[in-house]
DNA sequence: CGATGACTTGAACGCCATCAATCGCTGTGG
DNA sequence: CCACAGCGATTGATGGCGTTCAAGTCATCG
């Protein structure tokens, strides 16, 4: 399932510093679909993605598939404040992972009142890209989530200009709440009205090229999903 | 727009002790559709429902509104960890709430830990409050939508088996992501299963025949959503 | 008693899901 | 090395659910 990959404490800093300069993080390395937690299990630690993405979910008993979030290099994910995890994660793509044992992190946040604020300014951001996507899936049409889905992810996996997306179009329809054909539609809509150029055959690298267009038309509900 | 009542500490002590036997509360009394506080507003206070019921709300540019929670008595709400509020928020019906000063709150964080972690595991709660209504937002039919809003309020405001609802058709749907219409005729769709007693000619006291009825609708996406 | 607001109900349209066919790329085994 | 299977993606056709527009009822209030 996954390889211990070493213990180098200072490869990407980030989640060390935002945490409090702890010890004992680890690197893992998971496969392309690998399970990295699952829903209700045991929520031992906390992750920080290095390299690749993840995304998290919840399966509905009818079957369809609910995407909470995608986790990218930098991104913190798994930190539920409860003994269990309330999503499965699982790796994207072949990904990179700084593990952080939550027991530690609890220890500190006892004694540590700036700890807690880190765990509450935490939990608060999480809050509020979750108020963001209510209001996205709760009032907005197929063309406007998917525009804001290209803009969210224009600010966040842009390199060289060009958005790599990681995941397939089903992944993206579960998280905005599609179907995949109507994702897949409107990113053809998208390129027929010349917002967007694909590079490769299956469509998944992305220049965006009027970023005002799809702006205006992702408007009002925010595009700041993180 | 609001006049102080008392000072009272004890009438109903449970926010009191639920954040650590603060003194400097403060009770108010809003009449019905006055603003409380609004979006983008100083948070200020943190505030907790006496009697009445409140709804937190944002509108979006187009017109459309979109209402994040109903706050009952004993709810506590405007915990938003920001210095500006997220929502604005307004008595649905005439309303008393007890005040509390956040800055004492933060205060009290900075040095005790439990203060912190009873702060964190609000937030907690509210995040998963809000991660459930993603699912009911993003996945179900207005029916399952509407049998899980019946089953909300069956468990947070029936008294003597009676719901008696404070918000009317809009604010139900508008908290659902439907058109009042669509809320109005799931009502009467349910009335016609033999789902649910109307007492009253607004049909807002509403007695629930078949809880199993509709629990069956609501189905996969877990009705807690509290 | 006319006006207003809350709610219900009907009719028609439109968006999006569903079902289905097709294309192109990738990888695998004969 | 090529045929074929399988996956990801696009595109088309169709139907259903929920919105929108509209009318009508009932209760409350000035």
């Amino acid at each position: 399932m996954f390889t211990i990959l070493s213990t180098d404490p200072n490869k990407k800093p980030r989640l060390v510093s935002e945490l409090g300069g702890l010890s004992h993080t680890e690197e893992f390395k998971y496969s392309k679909d690998a399970e990295i937690f699952g829903e209700a299990g045991p929520a031992d630690y906390i992750y920080q993605v290095i390299e690749g993405a993840v995304r998290t979910h919840k399966l509905l008993s009818d079957g369809r598939r609910h995407i909470g979030a995608f986790h990218l290099p930098g991104d913190i994910f798994g930190l539920d404040n409860g003994d269990f995890h309330r999503f499965t994660a699982e790796a994207i793509v072949d990904t990179a992972l700084r593990l952080v044992e939550r027991r530690i992190l609890e220890r500190v946040a006892k004694t540590d009142p700036t700890m807690a604020r880190r765990l509450l300014t935490m939990t608060t951001a999480n809050l509020q890209h979750v108020e963001n996507r209510i209001l996205l899936l709760g009032r907005n049409t197929a063309r406007e989530r998917v525009a804001a889905f290209l803009i969210e992810m224009n600010g966040r996996l842009t390199s060289a200009g060009v958005i790599a997306l990681p995941m397939n179009r089903r992944d993206i329809a579960d998280y905005l709440g599609l179907a995949f054909e109507t994702v897949s539609r409107e990113f053809s809509a998208f390129h027929r009205k010349g917002y967007l150029r694909f590079l490769d055959p299956m469509q998944r690298q992305i220049i965006v090229l009027d970023a005002a267009g799809l702006t205006g038309i992702a408007q009002q509900t925010s595009a700041k999903l993180d």
